[in-house]
DNA sequence: ATATAAAGTTAGATTAGACTAACAATTGAA
DNA sequence: TTCAATTGTTAGTCTAATCTAACTTTATAT
C-alpha cells in the first residue's frame, strides 16, 4: 500500500506545495528524475490510495489526508537529519543522503525516541520547519540576505536551498547557522555582498548565495 | 544490484550456513516465507552476483564475496539492535524488527558512528557476536542452560533463538542477560528445571526454554 | 532394489514501477 | 485568434520479485 517510492513521491508532492506553486506532471517528474508517463501512472495510484485528487490536466491536490501523511514523511526526514548532526556527529553537508534512507523506516517509537533525545526540535541542521506529530508545519518567514540593506547586522537562520556544494561553500568559509552577518558593500556591477563575520573575516558572496541564506534582522 | 531483497536472501543463507548445515531451497522458503520457485528463481540471479555458487539439485554454498557481504548485513544488523538498546533506550523485545530495517541503510558512515559511540561491542543484546568490518564473526560456545548440573551456578550470556515471546517471557521472570542462575532441582518427569537467581526468586523453566539459554559457569 | 515421499526445477502468469513512442490538450505569443 | 510549443495522456514493453501448476530428481523406508 505505502511503498517506499509512493513515499518518496508523497513527500515530492508536498515539499512542491509548501512553496505555494502549482504541483505539474512536469515539475514531479523532474523532481523525482522520471518520466512523465512515470509520475502519470503513479498519480493514479496515489488517488485511488486517497492522497490526491486528480483531474487530467489540471495540477495535482493533495487531500488532507495525503497532506498529513507527506508532513509525517518529512518530519521523519528533518528529526533524522537532526540526530545525525547532534547526536552522531555528521556534517550539516552529510546528513541529507542517509535520511532520505532512514526517513521511510516505520517504527514510530524510533523517531519518537530520537524526538526526546534532541528535546523536541523545531528546526533541522538547515533552519527547516520539522512538521509535529499531527503533521502541522511551522510557517518560518525569514529574509533572504540579498534583501538586506548595507550597515545591517543579521543571524544565519536557514536556508532555501539545502545542496551540497551550498553547504561545502558555507563551511569553507566559515559561516554556520547562527553566524552574525554584517553587510558591508554591495557592488553595483554583480550585485555581490561584501560581508564580515564575528570573527571579523570577510567573505564576498554572490547575489546567488545571498537568495539562499535566509537571515533574521539582529 | 543490490537490492534490500537480495540482501534479504543473503542473510538468511548467511544465517543458515552459521549452524553447520546444508543450506536448502526449501529452508530458505521457510525461512524467507517464500516459495520454492521463487527461492530457486533468486538464487540463479545471486549467483550471476557471484555470490554464491550454484548447482543444479545441490546445496547452496556462499562464495567468500557473498559470505562477507552477508557478514557485514549482519553486522549493520546486530550494532543496529545494540545501538537501539544502548542509545535509544529499547527493550531487547523491540529491536529486531527495525533493525530488520535499519541494516539496509548503505551509508557506512552511519554504522561505524554506531559502532564508535557504543565502544565498539562484540555482543548484540542478545549475547549473540556482531561481525567486524572484514566480515570476521567471533565463534562463541557458551552451554546450554539444559546441560547444567543441579547445584551449579551460571551467568546467562546470550539466547539460541531471540523470538519475542521468549523475551517477553524471560522479562517477566526478571531474567537478563547476565543473570545469575542456580540450579536448584532438575524434575525427571518433564526435565523441567527450578533454578533461583541473584534475588532468591525460584522459577521454574521448561527444558524448550533451558534449550535456549546459553551460558556461561561461573 | 524399488516405490513413494520429499526436494528441486520449469513454465507461465501477475504486480509495481519504470521506460519510449505516439498522440491529445492546453497555453501563450505573434 | 490561431498555431506552435509545452504539457499531459495512452499504449505497449521491460525487469524484479513474486505466485501456482506441473514435472523431474534425489532420498528413504521397507
Amino acid at each position: 500500500m505505502s511503498t517506499q517510492t509512493k513515499e518518496n513521491y508523497l513527500k515530492a508532492i508536498y515539499l512542491i506545495s509548501q512553496e505555494n506553486v502549482d504541483v505539474s506532471v512536469t515539475a514531479l517528474s523532474h523532481k523525482m528524475d522520471v518520466s512523465k508517463p512515470t509520475v502519470n501512472n503513479m498519480v493514479k495510484k496515489m488517488q485511488e490510495l486517497g492522497w490526491l485528487s486528480y483531474q487530467k490536466y489540471r495540477p495535482l491536490k493533495l487531500t488532507v489526508k495525503g497532506s498529513r501523511l507527506g508532513a509525517l514523511i518529512v518530519r521523519k526526514h528533518r528529526l533524522t537529519e537532526m540526530f545525525l548532526s547532534q547526536v552522531m556527529n555528521f556534517g550539516w553537508e552529510e546528513v541529507h543522503d542517509v535520511a532520505e534512507e532512514i526517513e521511510h523506516i516505520s517504527s514510530d517509537l524510533f523517531f519518537d525516541r530520537m524526538d526526546e533525545i534532541l528535546g523536541f526540535p523545531i528546526l533541522d541542521p538547515h533552519g527547516s520547519p520539522i512538521p509535529d506529530k499531527n503533521g502541522k508545519i511551522l510557517e518560518v518567514s525569514f529574509l533572504r540576505l540579498a534583501e538586506i540593506k548595507v550597515g545591517q547586522k543579521v543571524k544565519l537562520c536557514g536556508l532555501e536551498n539545502s545542496s551540497k556544494d551550498l553547504l561545502l561553500y558555507l563551511n569553507k568559509k566559515n559561516i554556520q547557522l547562527g553566524s552574525v552577518i554584517s553587510v558591508i558593500h554591495i557592488e553595483k556591477f554583480d550585485n555581490s555582498f561584501e560581508i564580515s563575520l564575528e570573527n571579523n573575516s570577510v567573505v564576498v558572496l554572490t547575489i546567488e548565495v545571498c537568495l539562499s541564506l535566509l537571515v533574521e534582522e539582529l
